[in-house]
DNA sequence: GACTATTGGGTGGATATACACCTAATAGAG
DNA sequence: CTCTATTAGGTGTATATCCACCCAATAGTC
């Protein structure tokens, strides 16, 4: 309408192109469907993917596993403590530098992975399967280049 | 390698192809951003979503809020509160149900929101200039049928 | 070796999210 | 009108997330 400023964007273009709004979106729902999948053998979506990063390189360390996954040192470390108490993984101080925390899958931890790989590709492949093929390509690279920023 | 079930992926499949992942870890990232270009005004980026969606209908229930956005009826519940406390909303019940409340943004409210709607328009189309318009198009796309499962 | 800067990590607080369970109001069946 | 089912919503709990601030260990400088 005439009267308000000419430089503000209408509401329906912020609601209709709000990126932001759409990636929460599709992450509480795609989180929300891994959360089902991993219920039965107790983890949740997250879990499962710090349980992946623990084993992919040898003994990350809390700093390398929340650059690997995008998020604040600190959440790491509070999710780490709760896998820890639950006995999946083990963290234990460097032996060169006292400083660096290295992380580890228990024989527990390593099971419950095991017991999840098989869900997660259940679930990762009805995601993916809902989309086209090229479609599911383009999502990839858009949301690497959303993840760098 | 040979020796594992054949059955289950390898480690190093889950962690290039895992949707979930992807999707949360640019979750965080674009959510950083937003919260960023908020922070000025007060706002982080789903109060700023929270107050969009209050002023898209006239007066939507926390039930219609929370469907639009696909967040769980009780996050809306306590977001809203927080809103609430602050005065950008008021929440009144319904004259005709009372069991309905309805959500309306209060005076400063539409003052943080307009201040907001600048910013909001700045970094959108920084994250979106990051993508080629197709790309764009496509995530879009690909984002609202995630959601919608 | 002492002083300072850097680095790895933790704590406390505010808020985000969802689940299990609950209350209150309305609607519908008889 | 009463009883029951449905619907709108809230509470408590556990965990998720980030920020501001802190501590300890190493590295670098002199």
């Amino acid at each position: 309408m005439a009267g308000t400023d000419a430089a503000l964007p209408s509401l329906e273009l912020v609601a209709r192109s709000c990126l932001c709004r759409r990636v929460q979106h599709a992450s509480r729902a795609i989180g929300k469907r891994f959360d089902d999948a991993f219920r039965p053998v107790g983890l949740n979506n997250w879990q499962f993917t710090l349980l992946m990063a623990v084993t992919a390189e040898a003994g990350p360390t809390v700093n390398q596993i929340a650059a690997e996954l995008g998020m604040d040192r600190t959440t790491a470390t509070k999710n780490l403590r709760i896998l820890e108490r639950r006995g999946l993984i083990e963290m234990r101080v460097d032996a060169q530098d006292r400083r660096i925390r290295r992380s580890a899958l228990t024989a527990e931890g390593q099971q419950v992975l095991q017991a999840a790989l098989l869900r997660w590709r259940q679930v990762n492949d009805a995601v993916g399967g809902s989309l086209r093929p090229e479609q599911l390509a383009s999502l990839n690279a858009a949301l690497e280049t959303i993840a760098q920023a």
